[in-house]
DNA sequence: ATCCTCCCCTAC
DNA sequence: TAAGGTAGGGGAGGAT
């Protein structure tokens, strides 16, 4: 079973010469490492698995478990407080004590103790009810001695021992498994200087029977086949345990609760509930902050691609001038503003640098809340405060309330965020409360990320104080030794704009990849960076738990505890992946492998785009009658609409969820109304909308949503969680008709409102001034677009066998291919702003116009003194694909501007018809979830028509002018168009559409089956579900300054792309963002559909074609390691430095790939085990 | 095998 | 008195 998993050593994960490692060494002992280990642990652990494998019974329904750490039955049927944790646990920390001594305290940043000693190492203990000394006092001890204090008896714990002095009898039944010790045994511990057994200080009340430790797995017997429970770890230990929660209600809200005033004002049952909840709620806060900062983000990077060499726009969001941050930034590091910074290489870039190994940098406020709050609170500096609803002396010492945010100096006192304020009063009695100030917090942020972005090619928006930059080309061409220097100077002049722009201190932590960077955050804070290089990774990763990586919390260390023995990842990384993989699964069990040897392949997520929509409540459900169920489901449904329109999304599938009390849980959770413990039930419906298809009709919404809720029967006086979530989204825009048939989507709209720029109005930079060249692109089965206003330097592809210089080529190919469209181009047209250039018209389409049109359009050309197209007067049959200029404003398109079939005449206007032909620009056309699903749908089914139509019903392929506007098609336009043409373009768009390409389409048949079929490839910017699309790669020419976009849809085209690309480059070292942009599509290749699948080997198959090519053009530079061979070896330096130019290009080529191919294999031995071939 | 559905889990 | 929301990754197991 090990072998299964067990996999090749790693290799080059390390490999390339990341911050001046080593590599060699680095990795050679990895191997070694690992392949000791391998052996050396398997039997052991499959015997361990062995032992351990008790399923737990699925209770009949599910169970809630809350996130903040409620223990549910499960765990507790399972070891957590048995064999594994008492039994097994000891030895275990035995051995890590002896290995990790040194650096536990180093990652203890939250205790601010000294650790004096490690001989509570491994020890949890959690303190119930008074003691002497006092909870803070033993916290210390513990803290300082190397163990783990614990506010809660939840599963997030593992506490390995209770200390008491004093116990009721409810909990002492709870307690009967459980190592149960005095706080002497804590005391005398320390004193003696090591760790006295505690059996020696057993808690024992009169007649409690000596407890049977460790051999058994505890079980309260509560539990032990009844459905699972959640506890509230809000009230400290008072009702850790249901059996004792169970009868206990929260006094202060039952007393309320039973003041129907009271309930009637304050609970969901009061009017304006949801609004006032909302408008309160910092987790609900959270939420919107974080989905604004991502549409932001994606906004800035679309800005970036479509213009990344105009001067910093002034940008404002919502509503804030953010170019004070940007404009006058002294580091002069970036300072692009919102515009995302692209790392716009000037010059002709030599060699690279071999292994393009990321930098990554996890920026975090600290204490963002607290912070903040500190900004207008400054006589609370430095002292230990918290961020929380409850204010003074509001509830005494028996407040429920929250904390958001804990300053370090609570920190030390152990308080931690979310922790409940009786709790950190316990801990700390002199304990600070400061208000939330939500909009503080956002514009904040906004700043943060304004600056962030001024510094990084590539940001995901994480949360509202906190964000991953990837900065790995501004170190590109640093020495590997200044490196390091390099980076920490980089990531602390972040910090300090952030300090001068905020007023506030954040963390960066820095590594090659994300994980490591989010450990090497927490190691830098508070106020401070953190430099993870890969030799300190085994020191670093090894004295951690598994709960320190992000992403793996209390129930996956529950769950390594359970089946691995351990949590430690010093232990972890012993384990054979296959071990790992069975006790966590699959995926999870990679990704900790990978994690453990410092690798993690996710790349930066900032586009991806939303998947549902929902609403929750689960506070303050407190109802009476289905009166005020309804009347509340009707509020949240309107809510959910709100969400959706503000969106403009509609949704096709609904689902609710409900949480109703636990039948062993007090009436009154302990959490003043909270939800306490709770069954959880969910219902999935599809939603449909009036016309059939996805709705966000809020009459249909709550109407589904209470058809559900009622079909569960409950007593609204037991509900305590609302929830309802929309799924199956689509742009509502889109939607307007039936999605059927003949709908389609003909071309894009720009995003973009304003004309292109043009910088060849001379004002621009010189050395980014546009010529138009001529770029004959010929087309095959699949498309081709030239976009208009294209950053200069990026050219988007192009067809195979297609020679850049040779116009010729064109008719060629186009004959072969019985191809479809071409877009010919002319050097040096003269740009005008309204109307694409002509070289940039599709001819096919072109020609398909009315007469009177065409003619009206080449008159308007000719006024400009430009020649039409060669073509013009042969061009075969025509199919098609058709692009909008940016050019389209608000006013473009008229809102309801008027469906016209073939055959009406409208006011033409010759500007418009041709920006129509145009293509759009680089970054306007992004495929949408929605047009993708309109796609598939279309693909799938056979096609139909129904629904509505705003358009003369004989015309076979149609779209309301809704529709088409919604796609940047002037319907206008549309509607002078033969439906034969308009069939070919809307299917065209309809894959371009889906494809983030505008391909174009001679068989209809092919376009069904093939790309969908064969392809199988995501789209990392908005991947639709299931999609199978082809990203669209930009990739920069050298000398051309003209872009292109191409776009393609077969396997060949790819490959036709990648020649063009080499070809285009053979003078020329590739671009980096080439290399990494089709890296990127490389990997996303293989990481479409479930297992090694057709995307797989589309990439393979690319990979190979690019070896191939590669060979062909520098076949005798294959394999040469040394790239820093002197120059004097070749005295021909003349000739256009032709030997030693060309040799440096043809290595900057090998490498790229090497490059790619190392990526590549290290996704695939993650995912699939080995390493891929090119045979 | 692969997809789909119904969850759990995680993070802030 | 308090405001325990929400989106996305992923696993288990049934449907196809
Ligand atoms: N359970 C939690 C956790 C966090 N937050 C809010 C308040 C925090 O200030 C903010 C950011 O969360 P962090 O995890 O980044 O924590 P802090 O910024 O407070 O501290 P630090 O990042 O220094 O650890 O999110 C919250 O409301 N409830
Ligand atoms: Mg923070």
């Amino acid at each position: 079973m090990p072998g299964s998993y067990a996999d090749k050593p790693q290799s080059q994960e390390h490999s390339s010469d990341w911050f001046s490692s080593d590599p060699a060494v680095y990795v050679q002992a990895l191997d070694e490492f690992e392949q000791s280990l391998a052996q050396q642990d398997c039997q052991q652990q499959v015997l361990k698995e062995q032992e351990i494998t008790v399923q737990e019974s699925q209770p009949p329904s599910t169970v809630h478990k809350r996130p903040h750490g409620e223990v549910t039955g499960e765990y507790l049927d399972s070891n957590t407080y048995g064999a594994a944790t008492f039994g097994g646990f000891g030895e275990y920390m035995t051995r890590k004590r002896a290995k990790l001594q040194v650096q536990n305290q180093a990652f203890n940043p939250e205790s601010g103790f000294e650790t004096s000693s490690n001989i509570f190492q491994g020890i949890a203990i959690y303190v119930d009810g008074f003691t002497i000394p006092s909870v803070q006092e033993l916290r210390r001890m513990v803290v300082e001695h190397g163990g783990d204090f614990h506010a809660y008896l939840d599963r997030k714990s593992l506490v390995t021992h209770i200390i008491t002095s004093s116990l009721t009898p409810a909990k002492l039944l709870d307690y009967q498994r459980m190592k149960v010790a005095k706080p002497d045994w804590l005391v005398e511990s320390v004193k003696a200087g090591k760790l006295l057994p505690w059996q020696n200080y057993i808690f024992r009340p009169e007649n409690r029977a000596l407890p049977s430790m460790n051999k058994t797995p505890a079980q309260p017997s509560l539990f032990s086949t009844k459905k699972t429970a959640t506890i509230d770890p809000v009230t400290e230990g008072k009702d850790a345990f249901p059996s004792y929660a169970a009868h206990k209600s929260n006094l202060n809200a039952a007393r309320a609760i039973e003041n129907p005033g009271w309930r009637a004002a304050h609970t969901s049952a009061a009017p304006g509930f949801i609004d006032e909840y909302y408008k309160n709620s910092r987790l609900h806060y959270l939420s919107m902050w974080k989905t604004e900062l991502r549409k932001l983000v994606q906004e800035a990077q679309e800005r970036a691609e479509n213009a990344p060499f105009e001067s910093s726009p002034k940008v404002s969001v919502q509503g804030l001038t953010l170019t004070a941050a940007s404009s006058r930034n002294d580091t002069n590091l970036g300072g692009l503003g919102p515009v995302l910074r692209s790392p716009s290489k000037k010059g002709k870039e030599k060699v690279r640098d071999r292994g393009c190994e990321q930098v990554i940098m996890h920026c975090d406020f600290d204490a963002f809340f607290v912070s903040a709050g500190l900004l207008d609170h400054k006589n609370l500096r430095g002292k230990p405060v918290v961020v929380c609803h409850s204010q003074g002396d509001q509830g005494g010492a028996s407040s429920t309330s929250e904390i958001a945010s804990a300053s370090y100096e609570a920190r030390k006192f152990g308080i931690k965020n979310g922790m409940s304020l009786q709790q950190a009063r316990k801990l700390c009695p002199t304990i600070q409360t400061m208000p939330y100030e939500f909009d503080k917090y956002r514009n904040l942020s906004l700043k943060f990320y304004t600056t962030l972005m001024s510094y990084a090619d590539d940001l995901e928006a994480v949360s509202v104080d906190e964000a991953l930059i990837d900065v790995t080309s501004t170190f590109e061409h640093v020495e590997a030794s200044q490196r390091c220097e390099s980076i920490k100077a980089y990531a602390e002049s972040i910090r300090a704009k952030v300090r001068e722009e905020t007023g506030c201190e954040i963390s960066i932590g820095i590594s090659w990849n994300i994980i490591l960077s989010r450990i090497a955050s927490r190691k830098a804070k508070p106020a401070n960076s953190f430099l993870l290089v890969p030799d300190d990774l085994r020191s670093i990763l090894d004295p951690l738990d598994i709960k320190d990586l992000h992403g793996f919390g209390s129930s996956t260390k529950q769950k390594a505890v359970d089946k691995l023995g351990t949590s430690s990842l010093g232990e972890l990384v012993k384990k054979p992946k296959g071990i790992l993989c069975d006790a966590l699964g699959k995926g999870t069990g990679e990704m900790l492998y990978n994690a453990l040897r410092g690798v993690d392949e996710r790349r930066l997520a900032s586009d991806k785009p939303r998947k549902s929509v929902s609403c929750d409540i689960n506070y303050g459900i407190r109802f009476q009658n289905d009166t005020e169920v309804d009347s509340f489901m009707r509020k949240l449904s309107e809510e959910v609409h709100k969400r959706l329109k503000k969106e403009d999304l509609r949704g096709k599938l609904i689902t609710l969820k409900v949480m109703k009390r636990d039948p062993s849980a007090p009436l009154e959770a302990a959490k003043f109304m909270g939800h306490g413990m709770c069954e959880t039930f969910n219902k999935q419906s599809t939603l449909i909308g009036r016309d059939g298809g996805a709705t966000d009709d809020p009459q249909i919404i709550s109407q589904q949503s209470l058809r559900m809720l009622r079909s569960f029967n409950f007593d609204p006086k037991e509900l305590r969680g609302i929830g309802i979530q929309i799924q199956k989204l689509e742009k509502a825009t889109a939607n307007s008709a039936a999605p059927e048939v003949g709908q389609g989507l003909i071309s894009f709209k720009p995003r973009d409102k304003e004309p292109p720029k043009n910088v060849s109005s001379g004002k621009g930079n010189e050395k980014e001034k546009r010529t138009i060249t001529s770029w004959p692109v010929p087309t095959n089965p699949s498309a081709i677009v030239i976009s208009s206003d294209d950053p200069p330097t990026e050219i988007r592809l192009s067809p195979p066998q297609i020679e850049v210089e040779v116009a010729t080529a064109v008719a060629k190919t186009r004959e072969e291919q019985d191809a479809t469209t071409a877009l010919v181009e002319r050097a040096a047209e003269p740009y005008h702003p309204d109307l694409p250039s002509f070289s940039q018209v599709d001819m096919s389409v072109f020609k398909a116009l009315p007469e009177d049109v065409r003619r009206e359009l080449e008159a308007e050309y000719s006024r400009r003194s430009v020649p039409p197209p060669a073509e013009a007067q042969e061009a075969p049959a025509p199919t098609t694909v058709v692009t909008t200029n940016a050019t389209a404003g608000p006013s473009r398109l008229p809102a309801p501007a008027k469906w016209v079939a073939w055959g009406d005449r409208v006011p033409k206007n010759s500007k418009r018809i041709a920006q129509q032909l145009a293509p759009k620009r680089g970054g306007a056309v992004v495929p949408r979830t929605d047009q993708w699903d309109a796609l598939t749908k279309w693909l799938e089914k056979p096609k139909k028509f129904k629904g509505k139509r705003a358009g003369p019903s004989h015309v076979v392929y149609d779209a309301s002018p809704n529709e088409l506007r919604s796609l940047g098609i002037d319907p206008e336009v549309f509607g002078l168009l033969p439906p034969e043409i308009r069939r070919e373009q809307l299917s065209g768009a309809k894959i371009a559409i889906d494809t983030g390409a505008l391909p174009l389409l001679t068989d209809e048949s092919k376009l069904i089956i093939k790309p969908v079929k064969t392809m199988v490839i995501r789209y990392p910017r908005l991947p639709p579900p299931k999609a199978s699309y082809l990203p669209q790669p930009v990739l920069k020419m050298p000398g051309e300054k003209r872009g292109y976009r191409v776009s393609y849809t077969e396997p060949d085209d790819i490959q036709g792309l990648v020649e063009k690309w080499v070809t285009g480059f053979r003078r020329h070292p590739p671009n980096q963002k080439d290399v990494d942009r089709f890296s990127k599509w490389l990997l996303s290749c293989m990481d479409s559909g479930k297992a090694g699948d057709v995307g797989m080997e589309k990439a393979v198959k690319v990979m190979k074609w690019w070896l191939f090519l590669l060979r062909r053009n520098w076949g005798w530079l294959e394999g040469i390691e040394s790239f820093d061979l002197d120059e004097d070896e070749f005295e021909d330096g003349e000739k256009g430095g032709s030997y030693y130019e060309r040799r440096e290009v043809g290595k900057a080529w090998w490498m790229a790939f090497q490059t790619v191919k190392n990526q590549m294999d290290s996704y695939s031995r993650k995912r699939f085990g080995g390493c891929i071939s090119l045979r």
